[in-house]
DNA sequence: GTCTATACTCTGATAGAC
DNA sequence: GTCTATCAGAGTATAGAC
């Protein structure tokens, strides 16, 4: 492959997700994406056969943006509250960074969940560990009783909503976007504080 | 319009509500629409002129199932932690009885926020009251010290988040469809707890 | 009001020249 | 690798009979 064919193909992707992102996987037009990487039709299909295969390579690759650091998250040796600042910070932080994910993934599951589901499997992506830490500690009393089920779905949820409704919420406490901004960088401390109060004993 | 008139549109909204919301609007097929609906595609255009107007339409029937509970308790007269209760009650029961709406919503966002926004202004949702009574709570020492605008997003966001990703989160904790049932139920009580314990001074 | 048949447009995908 | 031209299929919408 030559160098202009890198070129050409990263753009593509970085086009393509652009548009998917935007419009979802029906609503997206092959030649609208093929408009925003200043090539022609054909050429994507020459690099990705299909618009299936194309939104597979895209999701990898998005995909591929967050799994790692709920993957450090799950794994890491630490007592749970410090590992949850530590999560709520790089989650955060991930979703700065990549902000469409949210939504993207969410409009994906709802038009094709196999291929979501596919991913988290593939990731390796398992909480039986997490799970069990907050059990062990809430037997041994370092935070109070609560199931881990509700505890991980509750930190999971404040760190993602402001992402994934952006526009209800924006628009709701009439904030622009410079605002909006300093508001989600806010959401760090907030979240993390939010959840010390309500797990301590 | 006569009785059977009747039938065939209600019968038409309900088809196009499965459709739209397990599809989006882009991947909903009005052929599929007319199937659910028992009639065929022609009569969905001597219905709904369009595609869009039938969206419209049933996009405005289900805004109208979520928007005044929301009002309802924005303009309660009660103290917060009351308020919060009654709330997250109300607003789990309206999720419980549609739970497509979140998933519905959030794609819609995606697609086409304008005319989401738009029902949000005709329902006359204005957060400023519940905004200045949390603040009113801070100041007196009711409520420890949060801002309205992370408080009322936290808790939006575990209410609806494992509707919205329910996919996701079953999968993950990997329950069946009537595990997921007594998960959400539970999730009523463990939600108030986990706001109560958390603004509690 | 409801149906069958069809017109028209859009879009994903391919053929083939360079 | 990249382009132009074109096909084949799908999908919305309408015409017109009953």
């Amino acid at each position: 492959m030559t160098i202009a064919g890198e070129n050409t193909e990263k753009s593509i992707l970085i086009a393509a997700r652009e548009v998917f992102i935007a419009k979802g996987f029906e609503g997206a037009r092959m030649q609208e994406i093929a408009d925003h990487a200043g090539i022609n039709k054909a050429l994507l299909h020459y690099y990705f056969r299909s618009k299936e295969k194309l939104f597979e390579a895209v999701f990898s690759e998005v995909a591929s943006n967050l799994f790692p650091a709920m993957k450090q998250m799950l794994e890491a040796d630490l007592q749970f509250k410090e590992k949850i600042t530590m999560f709520i910070r790089i989650y955060l932080k991930a979703l700065e960074e990549n902000p469409f994910i949210p939504a993207f993934i969410l409009n994906t599951l709802n038009t094709n969940p196999d291929s979501f589901l596919k991913y988290i499997k593939k990731a390796g992506l398992n909480p039986k560990l997490l799970q069990k830490q907050i059990d062990d500690e809430v037997a041994r009393g370092i935070i109070r009783a609560i199931k881990a089920e509700h505890l991980m779905v509750n930190i999971i949820a404040m760190c993602i909503f402001p992402f994934a409704a952006r526009p209800i919420v924006q628009n709701i406490f009439d904030m622009n976007n410079d605002e909006y901004q300093t508001y989600l960088e806010s959401r760090q401390t907030e979240i993390v504080d939010f959840v010390l109060k309500s797990i301590t004993v």
